[in-house]
DNA sequence: GTTAGCACTCAAAGCGATCGAGTGCTAACA
DNA sequence: TGTTAGCACTCGATCGCTTTGAGTGCTAAC
């Protein structure tokens, strides 16, 4: 027995079907609500063969089919509906970034809120990291009490700071000349050579020792810390909105896992190097997540760090007006970032 | 009919044992558990009279008794035995901070998650805000690409900071010269007074016209947004696990106001003059949370600028030892805010 | 004032009957 | 040979009934 084109429109329309209600699907609601010209007894043979073949499951025998996570893989990779957006959600996307937003912390916090209210599911926003920056400028500035920022900037165009001690002596043209001798030293270099070199360079100008340990101190934290990434979740709320999360305890693992930011930084970001990827069920590789799907789509910044976008949602997710959604995300945030030259920032916590 | 010290004695005991158990207590479990040398009998009439007084409830005819808002009041203003809390849980939040943090929002999101699995209920720290901070310092600092990062440093030790576009012929030496004369134009002036002044400056300075009108814009926006306040929300689904949870609809409409983050910053902060505030029940004020309770403390910066931190759980919350643990909190983010000279940072995303 | 006793109430749990959506199989039909 | 009508069968969900038990209020006795 193998699959023809019958079958295969059959196992859309359950698809189909079940993605919208939720509910296991019978053979008469296929044969009544898409009009296949077959009766319902030609349809059950059929779902009967699909069973066979691995691409339905039924929950029990007086119930209807559900697809199984091999049908919804042949869905997205074959089956779906080409997911062209609708222009106006697109418009949507675009008209929420036309106001002013200076910080990537408001984007990206701004950008999960839309995505989860758009498409219902919960939506998580990764912060651009990658490629190692190299210094570009490193600036002092006082801010009193004997204190001092520090100020990093990158090619990439992320900055970090960090505030320091430096002596009560040293006002604003001291700072600068330090600065003006730091940046001239270090520039072009990545920060993991910055770091192996600043012992060197602690030696060499003993006199502002403090202020050189200081910013020591605070690249290498960075470096050990790795990488600080923000991300933004949004509509975590929106799952308990689907039946499969009635039973309370599942909804409460699933709460949990989204507040361990860690663990889901780490789930998100995945293998992160494609455009988009799509994870059903167990694909996931995340126990907890086993009715859950993943679909990710990457942004990236003129310093080409690579930013990561994210929804999940249960594996009946709407996969087709999802991927819309994230992929046109993706190119406005890539817009957005990669510095065409507008007034808008791109500072982040990352470095 | 009037309150007495043996009604006060089992009401209390009725309070506390809910607290613990979270079903309706009956006149036998009090005279069995709490060994008040009275019968379950004249526990009933003790517990009708308190009743009608108003500090107890009953869902249904055959149903044990439930504490008021009232009883809960009585209890928080008087009856609770005093919170001190225990020595090892203070120890564990004193420990929590040993570690070196340098960014203020690490420091507010550290505290929610400390506070939510201390109580098991939802925390919401919020970063200081309240007195006008005066201008310290006006920085620029070029980050290629015709682009510059604006730093303000203000008198709390906050700083702000904004990318800005500048000409592409500005060199470090330039900006500095530029911050240096706007420095010494405008320090000491609050940020609405530098703001006000800025038309002015921009008029007589017509050759620096791109980068004042950036700076101005970047403050303007500030100004007009608000107070950008940093929040921090842990143990969110803490809150499932509560049988008064159960209802998925309720435990939606809970988790959803959670994610409405200026709401949630709104209902926190509250009249937040007070050290600290109990609101019980309907005093909250907000119809979606007229079962929960919310209790906040405040701890300060050197500035004089205010925090918050609350905690929200049902209304049966443990409420002497979430007070314990709140104040303990507010003197140790006190202590590190209050800059005490080590070389933990202040900056914030407030302004 | 306290307590034992008792009738009463009512939500929750248990139980069986019924319902109905859905299946698989068979036999007839094109 | 593929399609369809028909029918027996399965089994979760629903409804209504009974039972159980925690808890009350009241009364009468101590």
């Amino acid at each position: 027995m193998d699959m023809d084109e019958r079958k295969l429109r059959i196992l859309q329309a359950i698809i189909d079907d079940y993605i919208l209600t939720g509910i296991p699907v019978g053979s008469r609601t296929i044969s009544k609500k898409y009009d296949m010209g077959l009766s319902s007894a030609t349809i059950r043979n059929e779902m009967s063969d699909l069973e066979e073949l691995g691409y339905l499951d039924q929950p029990h025998v007086s119930a209807g089919r559900i697809p199984s996570t091999k049908a919804y893989r042949l869905y997205v990779d074959t089956l779906m509906r080409n997911g062209r957006i609708q222009s106006d959600t697109a418009d949507s996307i675009r008209a929420l970034f036309q106001g002013r937003i200076s910080q990537m912390e408001d984007v990206i916090d701004h950008a999960a809120q839309v995505i989860s209210s758009l498409t219902n599911y919960t939506a998580v926003v990764l912060s651009p990291k990658g490629v190692q920056p190299r210094l570009e400028t490193i600036q002092l500035v006082p801010i009193g009490q004997g204190m001092a920022l520090v100020v990093i900037v990158t090619d990439s165009g992320i900055i970090r700071d960090n505030v320091i001690r430096v002596g009560r002596e040293m006002d604003q043209d001291t700072l600068y000349n330090i600065s003006r001798a730091l940046t001239g030293e270090l520039r072009g270099k990545t920060l993991t050579e910055v770091c192996a070199l600043m012992p060197n360079l602690i030696e060499r100008m003993r006199e502002n020792n403090e202020v050189l340990e200081g910013i020591y101190g605070c690249l290498s934290s960075d470096q050990q810390s790795g990488r600080r990434t923000h991300m933004a979740v949004g509509g975590t709320s929106n799952m308990l909105a689907y039946p499969e999360y009635n039973d309370m305890d599942k909804a409460r693992n699933f709460l949990s896992l989204m507040e361990t930011r860690d663990k889901l930084a780490e789930i998100i970001q995945g293998n992160g190097e494609m455009a988009f990827t799509v994870r059903i069920g167990p694909e996931t590789g995340v126990p907890e997540m086993s009715d859950c799907s993943i679909v990710t789509a990457t942004y990236s910044t003129r310093g080409g760090q690579q930013g990561t976008i994210g929804v999940i949602g249960p594996t009946r997710m709407r996969y087709s007006r999802v991927l819309g959604i994230l992929i046109a995300m993706g190119h406005e945030l890539t817009d957005l970032f990669s510095g065409d030259g507008d007034s808008r920032s791109m500072k982040g916590g990352t470095l």
